[in-house]
DNA sequence: TCCGGCGGTTGATCCAGGTCAACGAGGAAC
DNA sequence: GTTCCTCGTTGACCTGGATCAACCGCCGGA
């Protein structure tokens, strides 16, 4: 096989990339990496993959091989049941990592699907292992982030065993809203990817009852919604909700 | 400081310890590895601590520097609401690791309490990232337990997000029954190291109806309760509850 | 041995959220 | 533009599990 004829044809979404001019360096991966360290970590994520929406990225079941880094669009990812019932496990946005789930039987264990066209950087998991015996603050980070990951969950047990409805969604709701923050988007007003069945399976709730607790939230000025565009007019009462001090 | 002379007193509840002759081996983060792998191990683990039943290993808020792998004993990992309301998030038993909440922020986000008198290794994690550079195997073993944590958590959100009471503790009790198992204890009969309050608070149920639903299940024949003394006389019917096919 | 208190059980009642049903609005396909 | 069709909203009613309350039994301590 020569160096210049591809072995395996490469698709047209798969394009060179680089963490070291990447825009989404302080929420991804690379965080506190020095400049040389960087340049490593581009020779390992090489590529990138584009999912129109309503696609997989994989599926429970498929063989493990590597991380996805969202860079721009929205997922969600999901357990089904034997029984076919399904529960979201959480929505991934811009700089954040999926895939870690199936690191632990190289087989993932969830589906991840794309609310809306999407890119993503793919880390081969095998070279990301190596380069992190090299790179002692990819190897730490790294494993921040699957930490960080146990924790979310642990608010979500928290969100699912003893709040209610309404707790529920102002939880969502701020939690979207410090996201979207993050990402240099408007703390308040925002578009929701994902549909009311969605966000009820990942807050243990029936779409009608989320359908309800917006117009209730609404009803009382705390916030306006029509279809999937949100405004949050009263953040710190949203946060009130939820048993924080406004802060 | 001479070299017999310990700058800090030892407790007596701290003891020398190997992984290499550990009858948990098998279970626990050793996993895979060769006997030379195993020594190296040793120097790194050199600390048991003992818990007795109602004290903490670490509590939120707590600073992070290691993780703990239970020895023998029973533990319950909890995190706490603002408002004071807590949620069990896990029970964790002999070979599994705790701790791993601590890493992404330096700073242990929920509380760990024995169930029981119960002892633990401390695994210093500086040194812990540090071996696993060198130790190929220990680095992706510590990996897959990590990850699998992360699977375990979207089981608990299945649980917790779109299960019935009856079929939250069918799951319960034969996830637990599979755990004895894995240990060489008995599938069917064990004692429950938790309250009725703490299964409710992990199953997002209060504790009266966890109650009514051993009642429940006795009645049916399923099971034999008596106070913390569990007896599973019909595992398939169990596993049929929460949508399993009996095999 | 007795006592007190925690943990567990059970009954009666209530209500948050589920279920069922009707309808409306937006958006993609043609 | 028209036609589906999915997604969202709202109303009426129902129910699983919460809540409130009484009581019991085991276990630890004096």
């Amino acid at each position: 096989m020569s160096a210049t004829i591809a072995l395996h044809p490469v698709p047209i979404d798969k394009l060179r990339v680089a963490c070291s001019t990447c825009g989404l360096k302080e929420l991804c991966l690379p965080i506190g990496l020095s400049d040389e360290e960087l340049g490593k970590l581009d020779q390992l994520v090489t590529l990138r993959r584009t999912f129109r929406k309503g696609t997989n990225v994989y599926r429970a079941g498929d063989r493990f091989d590597a991380l996805y880094a969202v860079r721009y669009g929205f997922f969600k990812t999901m357990v089904t049941a034997v029984d076919g019932r399904d529960q979201v496990t959480g929505f991934s946005m811009a700089g954040e990592l999926l895939g870690m789930d199936g690191i632990g039987t190289d087989k993932h264990t969830c589906d991840a699907v794309a609310l809306e066209d999407s890119e993503v950087c793919v880390i081969p998991y095998g070279h990301l292992e190596e380069l992190s015996r090299e790179l002692h603050s990819l190897q730490h980070h790294f494993h921040k982030v699957m930490s960080r990951e146990i924790v979310r969950d642990h608010g979500v047990m928290m969100l699912l065993g003893s709040m209610r409805a309404e707790e529920r969604l102002a939880a969502f709701l701020v939690n979207l809203s410090q996201r979207f923050t993050a990402r240099g988007y408007s703390p308040s007003e925002f578009y929701l990817r994902m549909t009311r069945e969605e966000i009820g399976s990942y807050l243990g709730l029936k779409l009608e009852t989320v359908s309800r607790v917006f117009s209730k939230f609404q009803g009382e000025g705390m916030i306006s919604v029509q279809q999937k565009h949100v405004r949050i007019i009263d953040i710190p009462r949203l946060r009130e909700l939820i048993g924080q001090r406004p802060c």
